[in-house]
DNA sequence: AAAAGGTGTTGCGTAC
DNA sequence: GTACGCAACACCTTTT
């Protein structure tokens, strides 16, 4: 199903909802419509975010440090390691942190 | 509040939970889960909208699309107006879309 | 200077390039010509890096740890040691790296 | 070939750069080289965009429209065409922009 | 394996 | 001078 280019038809002067195609434009309101719905619930928590490490933040606490240390901890804790290994590693390689 | 770089003090020696800072990280400790509860929910949210768009893609949708109808809902009609308007104007002073 | 939003002139039915604004459109011009060509050449140059982690990639080396890498040394060694410090210390109040 | 975590070796206690490494450590010592250089010079471009912007908008022009244009003209301008129709359509299709 | 779209982060310009 | 908001940048996941 879904929207083909076409051109207008015969219905459009009569200005109601595209006549063949209206199951289609239903059925893409509601996708719209529940779409929508779902972003406004997401953007409202990352609205609660901010809130949090602005509060942090007036405590005391540096975000940025904490946005590091959420990353950290989502993160498997072996993969982390790893990593940090190889970063030693590169950085012995080339000099760094002598 | 917050925590503070300090010289490492008698008590980690013991290998306790920092002494004088304990409130500092019990409150560091909240915030982090708050943020972490709220990013799981944001992150299910975030698959459901995909969900979404998958769904309308299988009926025929173009997802692309449905993303900048999505978009432009969520603005001012008003200033989606104007910034064409303006857009027009500078294509023309450029020839372009002739 | 610049472009205003106007009611067309009378010169718009010439098909010219719009009268009055003629001087403005040739700047116009100009300022998106230095852009685009800026541009062209920054994308040139963003190709020819990833053309370099790739091809550090098929000799073996890991480029996400050498993005890492290079950003590290982009940053001040001095920044770089407090930012480890506090990751730690944040660490520790939460019980983390055990 | 690339760089492989092994125990440190005896080598490295002459402050050397690591031994059997080497050839690997030298490699990756020059794609990083060649990396920071193009990276340099990208930051040097993207620092002249910003100023013709400056300059752009001290003349009076949007900078924000003139995103938007640059962008356009980046497009192909049959793909831009077909795109526009289609947004049209879903408009239409939900009644936007009656 | 390559490409594109989405997400999160950082840096810049602005307004107070 | 500081804090906020926006826009570019880089990363990553997913798709083709």
């Amino acid at each position: 199903m879904g929207l083909e280019a076409t051109e207008a038809g015969p219905d459009e002067k009569a200005g109601e909802i595209v006549d063949g195609e209206g199951i289609a434009a239903e059925q893409l309101g509601r996708f719209v419509e529940r779409i929508e719905r779902l972003e406004e619930e997401k953007s409202a928590i990352a609205t609660n975010v901010k809130e949090v490490y602005a509060e942090a933040k007036s405590q005391g606490f540096d975000p940025k440090i904490m946005r590091k240390i959420v990353r950290l901890r989502t993160m498997d804790p072996h993969e982390v390691d790893e990593e940090e290994a190889m970063i030693h590693l590169y950085k012995k390689a080339l000099g760094m942190g002598a």
